[in-house]
DNA sequence: CGTTAAGTCGAGGGTGACCTCAACTTTTGT
DNA sequence: ACAAAAGTTGAGGTCACCCTCGACTTAACG
Protein backbone atom coordinates (compact mmCIF):
# COMPACT_ATOMS: atom_id res chain seq x y z
CA UNK A 1 0.00 0.00 0.00
CA UNK A 2 1.76 3.02 -1.41
CA UNK A 3 0.58 6.10 0.43
CA UNK A 4 1.72 8.30 -2.85
CA UNK A 5 -0.55 11.04 -1.39
CA UNK A 6 -0.16 14.52 -3.58
CA UNK A 7 2.93 16.40 -2.18
CA UNK A 8 2.51 18.85 0.10
CA UNK A 9 2.06 22.07 -0.61
CA UNK A 10 4.82 24.77 -0.20
CA UNK A 11 3.34 26.70 2.99
CA UNK A 12 2.43 23.21 4.65
CA UNK A 13 5.85 21.97 4.04
CA UNK A 14 7.62 25.23 5.40
CA UNK A 15 5.17 24.77 8.23
CA UNK A 16 6.12 21.24 8.51
CA UNK A 17 9.63 22.01 8.73
CA UNK A 18 9.37 24.68 11.13
CA UNK A 19 7.44 22.01 13.52
CA UNK A 20 10.10 19.72 13.16
CA UNK A 21 12.97 21.57 14.01
CA UNK A 22 11.27 23.26 17.42
CA UNK A 23 9.89 19.70 18.56
CA UNK A 24 13.84 18.64 18.12
CA UNK A 25 15.02 21.32 20.03
CA UNK A 26 12.59 20.91 22.32
CA UNK A 27 12.67 17.35 23.01
CA UNK A 28 16.57 17.91 23.27
CA UNK A 29 15.85 20.41 25.99
CA UNK A 30 13.16 19.57 27.70
CA UNK A 31 12.71 15.90 27.31
CA UNK A 32 9.44 14.25 25.47
CA UNK A 33 7.04 15.35 27.85
CA UNK A 34 7.10 19.05 26.90
CA UNK A 35 3.90 20.40 26.25
CA UNK A 36 3.19 20.53 22.40
CA UNK A 37 1.40 23.78 22.53
CA UNK A 38 5.26 25.12 23.24
CA UNK A 39 6.65 23.18 20.26
CA UNK A 40 3.47 25.21 18.38
CA UNK A 41 4.60 28.19 19.37
CA UNK A 42 8.57 27.68 18.92
CA UNK A 43 7.67 27.08 15.32
CA UNK A 44 5.52 30.00 15.36
CA UNK A 45 2.60 28.20 14.12
CA UNK A 46 -1.27 27.99 14.95
CA UNK A 47 -1.66 24.69 17.65
CA UNK A 48 -4.20 23.76 15.18
CA UNK A 49 -1.63 23.67 12.96
CA UNK A 50 0.59 21.12 14.89
CA UNK A 51 -1.93 18.61 14.89
CA UNK A 52 -2.70 18.40 11.15
CA UNK A 53 0.88 17.60 10.56
CA UNK A 54 1.58 15.67 13.95
CA UNK A 55 -1.86 14.06 14.98
CA UNK A 56 -0.13 12.40 18.18
CA UNK A 57 3.07 13.10 19.93
CA UNK A 58 4.35 9.63 19.12
CA UNK A 59 4.52 11.43 15.34
CA UNK A 60 6.94 13.83 16.27
CA UNK A 61 8.83 11.02 17.96
CA UNK A 62 8.71 8.83 14.62
CA UNK A 63 9.88 11.64 12.62
CA UNK A 64 12.45 13.02 14.97
CA UNK A 65 13.92 9.93 16.06
CA UNK A 66 14.79 7.58 13.74
CA UNK A 67 18.27 9.34 12.45
CA UNK A 68 19.06 11.13 15.93
CA UNK A 69 19.09 6.68 16.73
CA UNK A 70 21.22 6.41 13.74
CA UNK A 71 23.96 7.53 16.17
CA UNK A 72 23.61 4.53 18.07
CA UNK A 73 24.49 1.78 15.03
CA UNK A 74 27.60 4.25 14.87
CA UNK A 75 28.77 3.85 18.19
CA UNK A 76 28.24 0.10 18.19
CA UNK A 77 30.29 -0.40 14.70
CA UNK A 78 32.88 1.37 16.57
CA UNK A 79 33.05 -0.77 19.40
CA UNK A 80 32.73 -4.07 17.25
CA UNK A 81 35.78 -2.71 15.58
CA UNK A 82 37.82 -2.79 18.44
CA UNK A 83 39.82 -5.58 19.40
CA UNK A 84 40.43 -5.31 23.41
CA UNK A 85 36.87 -6.66 24.38
CA UNK A 86 36.58 -5.08 27.28
CA UNK A 87 37.82 -2.15 25.72
CA UNK A 88 35.03 -2.95 22.64
CA UNK A 89 32.07 -3.41 25.88
CA UNK A 90 33.66 -0.48 28.23
CA UNK A 91 33.69 2.27 25.31
CA UNK A 92 30.19 1.44 24.34
CA UNK A 93 28.70 2.22 27.69
CA UNK A 94 30.38 5.60 27.56
CA UNK A 95 29.44 6.27 24.18
CA UNK A 96 25.79 5.40 24.64
CA UNK A 97 25.79 7.50 27.92
CA UNK A 98 27.36 10.59 26.66
CA UNK A 99 24.39 10.45 23.62
CA UNK A 100 22.12 10.26 26.15
CA UNK A 101 23.76 13.02 27.96
CA UNK A 102 23.52 15.38 25.14
CA UNK A 103 20.24 15.05 24.07
CA UNK A 104 16.83 14.80 27.13
CA UNK A 105 14.50 13.65 24.56
CA UNK A 106 16.49 10.36 23.52
CA UNK A 107 17.11 9.92 27.34
CA UNK A 108 13.60 9.63 27.49
CA UNK A 109 13.30 7.30 24.62
CA UNK A 110 16.02 5.10 25.90
CA UNK A 111 14.37 4.78 29.07
CA UNK A 112 10.61 4.76 29.44
CA UNK A 113 8.30 2.52 27.27
CA UNK A 114 9.28 2.97 23.75
CA UNK A 115 7.22 4.66 21.77
CA UNK A 116 4.97 2.48 18.79
CA UNK A 117 6.88 4.06 15.88
CA UNK A 118 8.10 0.62 14.68
CA UNK A 119 11.35 2.71 13.04
CA UNK A 120 12.32 3.65 16.83
CA UNK A 121 11.47 0.43 18.07
CA UNK A 122 13.94 -1.37 15.40
CA UNK A 123 16.43 1.28 16.04
CA UNK A 124 16.30 0.26 19.69
CA UNK A 125 16.78 -3.37 18.92
CA UNK A 126 19.36 -2.59 16.57
CA UNK A 127 21.47 -1.31 19.47
CA UNK A 128 20.57 -4.43 22.29
CA UNK A 129 21.90 -6.64 19.20
CA UNK A 130 25.21 -4.93 19.22
CA UNK A 131 25.08 -4.97 22.91
CA UNK A 132 24.30 -8.26 23.31
CA UNK A 133 27.58 -9.09 20.55
CA UNK A 134 29.61 -6.90 22.79
CA UNK A 135 28.79 -8.63 26.14
CA UNK A 136 29.15 -12.28 24.45
CA UNK A 137 32.70 -11.28 23.01
CA UNK A 138 33.49 -10.30 26.77
CA UNK A 139 31.87 -12.99 28.77
CA UNK A 140 34.02 -14.94 26.18
CA UNK A 141 37.24 -13.36 27.18
CA UNK A 142 36.47 -13.88 30.55
CA UNK A 143 36.92 -10.25 31.06
CA UNK A 144 33.46 -9.59 32.09
CA UNK A 145 31.44 -10.98 35.23
CA UNK A 146 30.36 -14.05 33.99
CA UNK A 147 26.39 -13.46 35.11
CA UNK A 148 26.17 -10.16 33.46
CA UNK A 149 23.30 -9.92 30.70
CA UNK A 150 21.66 -7.29 28.40
CA UNK A 151 18.74 -6.98 31.19
CA UNK A 152 21.41 -5.90 33.54
CA UNK A 153 22.12 -3.53 30.83
CA UNK A 154 18.76 -1.61 30.09
CA UNK A 155 18.58 -1.58 34.10
CA UNK A 156 22.40 0.18 33.97
CA UNK A 157 20.53 2.66 31.47
CA UNK A 158 17.82 3.26 33.23
CA UNK A 159 19.85 4.20 36.57
CA UNK A 160 22.36 6.55 34.33
CA UNK A 161 19.59 8.19 32.83
CA UNK A 162 18.03 9.13 36.37
CA UNK A 163 22.11 10.28 36.94
CA UNK A 164 22.42 12.47 34.29
CA UNK A 165 19.63 14.35 34.61
CA UNK A 166 20.21 15.33 38.21
CA UNK A 167 23.86 15.13 38.10
CA UNK A 168 25.23 15.27 34.43
CA UNK A 169 28.74 16.50 35.45
CA UNK A 170 28.77 13.17 37.97
CA UNK A 171 27.78 10.55 35.71
CA UNK A 172 30.99 9.48 34.04
CA UNK A 173 32.57 8.61 37.42
CA UNK A 174 29.31 7.12 38.49
CA UNK A 175 29.87 4.91 35.23
CA UNK A 176 33.63 4.22 35.99
CA UNK A 177 32.54 3.23 39.60
CA UNK A 178 29.94 0.52 38.31
CA UNK A 179 31.89 -0.60 35.29
CA UNK A 180 34.45 -1.75 37.75
CA UNK A 181 32.07 -3.43 39.44
CA UNK A 182 31.69 -6.09 36.39
CA UNK A 183 35.55 -6.95 35.42
CA UNK A 184 35.51 -10.41 36.07
CA UNK B 1 7.37 31.00 71.07
CA UNK B 2 5.29 28.64 72.46
CA UNK B 3 1.57 27.74 70.19
CA UNK B 4 -0.22 26.51 73.15
CA UNK B 5 -2.95 26.26 71.00
CA UNK B 6 -6.29 24.78 72.61
CA UNK B 7 -6.48 21.70 71.85
CA UNK B 8 -8.11 20.34 68.89
CA UNK B 9 -11.84 19.73 68.61
CA UNK B 10 -13.17 15.93 69.37
CA UNK B 11 -14.35 15.20 65.34
CA UNK B 12 -11.17 17.85 64.56
CA UNK B 13 -8.72 15.40 65.93
CA UNK B 14 -10.58 12.19 64.61
CA UNK B 15 -10.27 13.58 60.59
CA UNK B 16 -7.07 14.69 61.72
CA UNK B 17 -6.02 11.38 62.16
CA UNK B 18 -8.15 9.91 59.25
CA UNK B 19 -6.07 11.91 56.69
CA UNK B 20 -3.25 11.45 58.31
CA UNK B 21 -3.98 7.69 57.80
CA UNK B 22 -4.78 7.90 54.65
CA UNK B 23 -1.80 10.46 53.20
CA UNK B 24 0.58 7.72 55.05
CA UNK B 25 -0.70 4.83 52.64
CA UNK B 26 -0.69 6.87 49.61
CA UNK B 27 2.74 8.32 49.96
CA UNK B 28 4.10 4.66 50.85
CA UNK B 29 2.08 3.68 47.54
CA UNK B 30 2.16 6.09 45.20
CA UNK B 31 4.32 8.40 45.94
CA UNK B 32 4.89 12.02 47.20
CA UNK B 33 2.91 13.24 43.81
CA UNK B 34 -0.37 11.69 44.69
CA UNK B 35 -2.93 14.52 44.18
CA UNK B 36 -4.32 15.83 47.48
CA UNK B 37 -8.19 14.91 46.22
CA UNK B 38 -7.03 11.40 46.77
CA UNK B 39 -5.73 11.66 50.22
CA UNK B 40 -9.37 13.85 50.93
CA UNK B 41 -11.17 10.73 49.24
CA UNK B 42 -9.58 7.79 50.98
CA UNK B 43 -9.70 9.47 54.22
CA UNK B 44 -13.94 10.24 53.87
CA UNK B 45 -13.41 13.70 54.63
CA UNK B 46 -13.91 16.40 52.42
CA UNK B 47 -11.14 18.73 50.65
CA UNK B 48 -11.84 21.96 52.52
CA UNK B 49 -11.12 19.75 55.77
CA UNK B 50 -7.90 18.69 54.07
CA UNK B 51 -6.94 22.23 53.47
CA UNK B 52 -7.85 22.85 57.29
CA UNK B 53 -5.84 20.54 58.66
CA UNK B 54 -2.77 20.75 56.26
CA UNK B 55 -2.86 23.73 54.21
CA UNK B 56 0.06 22.18 52.16
CA UNK B 57 1.86 19.25 50.66
CA UNK B 58 4.38 19.61 53.07
CA UNK B 59 2.58 19.79 55.92
CA UNK B 60 1.93 16.10 55.35
CA UNK B 61 5.39 15.44 54.68
CA UNK B 62 6.24 17.43 57.69
CA UNK B 63 4.27 15.13 59.86
CA UNK B 64 4.31 11.76 58.53
CA UNK B 65 8.23 11.63 57.61
CA UNK B 66 10.28 12.70 60.74
CA UNK B 67 8.95 8.86 62.39
CA UNK B 68 9.44 7.31 58.87
CA UNK B 69 12.91 8.85 58.92
CA UNK B 70 13.83 7.52 62.42
CA UNK B 71 14.62 4.20 60.75
CA UNK B 72 17.40 6.10 59.19
CA UNK B 73 18.83 5.88 62.43
CA UNK B 74 18.19 2.51 63.16
CA UNK B 75 20.31 1.71 60.37
CA UNK B 76 22.43 3.71 60.98
CA UNK B 77 23.26 2.70 64.65
CA UNK B 78 23.35 -0.65 63.15
CA UNK B 79 26.22 -0.38 60.58
CA UNK B 80 28.09 1.55 63.34
CA UNK B 81 27.85 -1.10 65.49
CA UNK B 82 29.33 -3.50 63.08
CA UNK B 83 33.07 -3.94 63.02
CA UNK B 84 34.07 -4.93 60.13
CA UNK B 85 34.45 -1.74 58.02
CA UNK B 86 33.85 -3.27 54.55
CA UNK B 87 30.45 -5.04 56.12
CA UNK B 88 29.17 -1.70 57.72
CA UNK B 89 29.24 0.01 54.88
CA UNK B 90 27.89 -2.17 52.56
CA UNK B 91 25.42 -3.53 54.90
CA UNK B 92 24.06 0.20 55.34
CA UNK B 93 23.98 0.51 51.66
CA UNK B 94 21.52 -2.56 51.63
CA UNK B 95 19.41 -1.26 54.78
CA UNK B 96 18.84 1.90 53.27
CA UNK B 97 17.80 1.13 49.61
CA UNK B 98 15.81 -1.80 51.31
CA UNK B 99 14.17 0.93 53.31
CA UNK B 100 13.57 3.41 49.83
CA UNK B 101 12.32 0.15 47.78
CA UNK B 102 9.55 -0.50 50.63
CA UNK B 103 7.99 2.78 50.77
CA UNK B 104 7.58 5.04 47.46
CA UNK B 105 7.64 7.95 49.24
CA UNK B 106 10.58 7.45 51.30
CA UNK B 107 12.39 7.03 48.33
CA UNK B 108 10.85 10.32 46.35
CA UNK B 109 12.12 12.23 49.72
CA UNK B 110 15.23 10.88 49.56
CA UNK B 111 15.56 11.64 45.93
CA UNK B 112 14.33 14.94 45.25
CA UNK B 113 15.27 18.40 46.68
CA UNK B 114 13.73 18.39 50.46
CA UNK B 115 10.53 19.67 51.40
CA UNK B 116 10.96 22.65 54.22
CA UNK B 117 10.51 20.28 57.24
CA UNK B 118 12.93 21.16 59.39
CA UNK B 119 12.45 18.06 61.22
CA UNK B 120 12.78 15.91 57.68
CA UNK B 121 15.73 17.96 56.51
CA UNK B 122 17.32 17.27 59.96
CA UNK B 123 16.89 13.24 60.03
CA UNK B 124 18.17 13.67 56.26
CA UNK B 125 21.48 15.20 57.83
CA UNK B 126 21.97 12.44 60.77
CA UNK B 127 21.66 10.20 58.19
CA UNK B 128 24.30 11.64 55.86
CA UNK B 129 26.55 11.89 59.38
CA UNK B 130 26.19 8.07 60.03
CA UNK B 131 27.26 7.52 55.94
CA UNK B 132 30.36 9.53 56.88
CA UNK B 133 31.83 8.41 59.48
CA UNK B 134 31.45 4.82 57.68
CA UNK B 135 32.69 6.15 54.42
CA UNK B 136 35.76 7.41 56.79
CA UNK B 137 36.19 4.06 58.77
CA UNK B 138 36.27 2.23 55.45
CA UNK B 139 38.44 4.87 54.18
CA UNK B 140 40.59 4.67 56.75
CA UNK B 141 40.86 0.29 56.50
CA UNK B 142 41.58 0.57 53.25
CA UNK B 143 39.00 -1.35 51.85
CA UNK B 144 36.91 1.32 50.15
CA UNK B 145 38.56 3.33 46.79
CA UNK B 146 40.06 5.70 47.69
CA UNK B 147 38.57 8.82 46.40
CA UNK B 148 35.05 8.01 47.20
CA UNK B 149 33.29 10.43 49.31
CA UNK B 150 29.57 11.50 50.30
CA UNK B 151 28.59 12.73 47.03
CA UNK B 152 28.84 9.66 45.56
CA UNK B 153 26.42 8.64 47.64
CA UNK B 154 24.08 10.99 46.66
CA UNK B 155 24.61 9.76 43.36
CA UNK B 156 24.27 6.45 44.65
CA UNK B 157 20.64 7.24 46.06
CA UNK B 158 19.40 8.86 43.53
CA UNK B 159 20.33 6.10 40.90
CA UNK B 160 18.80 3.38 42.75
CA UNK B 161 15.62 5.30 43.09
CA UNK B 162 15.58 5.13 40.16
CA UNK B 163 16.23 1.33 39.62
CA UNK B 164 13.71 0.53 42.32
CA UNK B 165 10.51 2.30 40.84
CA UNK B 166 11.65 0.40 37.12
CA UNK B 167 12.61 -3.42 38.28
CA UNK B 168 11.88 -3.49 42.10
CA UNK B 169 13.23 -7.15 42.19
CA UNK B 170 16.75 -6.23 40.33
CA UNK B 171 18.12 -3.53 42.37
CA UNK B 172 19.80 -5.59 44.92
CA UNK B 173 21.86 -6.84 41.82
CA UNK B 174 22.33 -3.83 40.49
CA UNK B 175 23.63 -2.83 43.84
CA UNK B 176 26.03 -5.49 44.36
CA UNK B 177 27.57 -5.00 41.16
CA UNK B 178 28.05 -1.45 42.32
CA UNK B 179 29.40 -2.33 45.48
CA UNK B 180 31.55 -4.25 43.94
CA UNK B 181 33.03 -1.45 42.01
CA UNK B 182 33.71 0.28 45.27
CA UNK B 183 36.28 -2.05 46.88
CA UNK B 184 39.91 -0.85 47.34
C1' DC C 1 -7.08 35.75 -13.08
C1' DG C 2 -10.43 32.76 -10.76
C1' DT C 3 -11.69 28.49 -8.70
C1' DT C 4 -11.03 25.28 -5.44
C1' DA C 5 -8.67 22.03 -2.79
C1' DA C 6 -5.34 22.37 0.69
C1' DG C 7 -3.86 24.49 4.62
C1' DT C 8 -4.10 27.71 8.70
C1' DC C 9 -6.08 29.66 12.59
C1' DG C 10 -7.53 30.11 17.37
C1' DA C 11 -11.58 30.12 20.25
C1' DG C 12 -13.49 26.91 22.99
C1' DG C 13 -14.76 22.42 25.15
C1' DG C 14 -12.80 18.57 28.08
C1' DT C 15 -9.90 16.91 31.99
C1' DG C 16 -7.63 16.79 36.28
C1' DA C 17 -5.27 19.03 39.58
C1' DC C 18 -4.98 23.09 42.76
C1' DC C 19 -7.09 25.98 46.25
C1' DT C 20 -10.86 29.22 48.55
C1' DC C 21 -14.85 30.64 50.88
C1' DA C 22 -19.57 31.38 52.40
C1' DA C 23 -23.12 28.60 54.19
C1' DC C 24 -24.04 24.92 57.15
C1' DT C 25 -23.15 21.59 61.30
C1' DT C 26 -21.15 20.04 65.54
C1' DT C 27 -18.77 20.39 69.84
C1' DT C 28 -17.93 22.71 74.00
C1' DG C 29 -18.56 25.42 78.02
C1' DT C 30 -21.70 27.62 80.92
C1' DA D 1 -30.45 24.04 76.75
C1' DC D 2 -28.14 27.50 74.17
C1' DA D 3 -24.77 30.59 72.15
C1' DA D 4 -20.36 31.01 70.41
C1' DA D 5 -16.45 28.98 68.66
C1' DA D 6 -14.64 25.51 66.00
C1' DG D 7 -14.95 22.63 62.22
C1' DT D 8 -16.96 20.72 57.79
C1' DT D 9 -18.57 20.92 53.26
C1' DG D 10 -18.53 21.07 48.21
C1' DA D 11 -19.44 24.10 44.48
C1' DG D 12 -16.74 26.75 41.81
C1' DG D 13 -12.72 29.73 40.32
C1' DT D 14 -7.94 29.08 38.31
C1' DC D 15 -4.54 26.94 35.64
C1' DA D 16 -2.11 24.04 32.39
C1' DC D 17 -2.54 20.81 29.25
C1' DC D 18 -5.17 18.21 25.76
C1' DC D 19 -7.61 18.18 21.32
C1' DT D 20 -11.43 19.61 17.68
C1' DC D 21 -13.80 22.08 14.29
C1' DG D 22 -15.88 25.69 11.49
C1' DA D 23 -14.56 29.99 9.43
C1' DC D 24 -10.90 32.11 7.03
C1' DT D 25 -6.64 32.29 3.81
C1' DT D 26 -3.61 30.89 0.21
C1' DA D 27 -1.08 28.13 -3.10
C1' DA D 28 -1.72 25.57 -7.40
C1' DC D 29 -3.43 24.81 -11.79
C1' DG D 30 -6.06 25.62 -15.91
Amino acid sequence: MVTASRPLRADAARNRDKLLAAATELFAERGLDVPLEHIARRAEVSIGTLYKHFPTRDDFVASIFPQRLAALDVIGEKALAEQDPWQAFAGYLEDLYALQAEDRGLNDVLTRALPDAPQVVAACHRGAGHAEVLIGRALAAGVLRADYSIADLATLTRAMAQVIRDSPDQWRRFLSIYAEGLRA
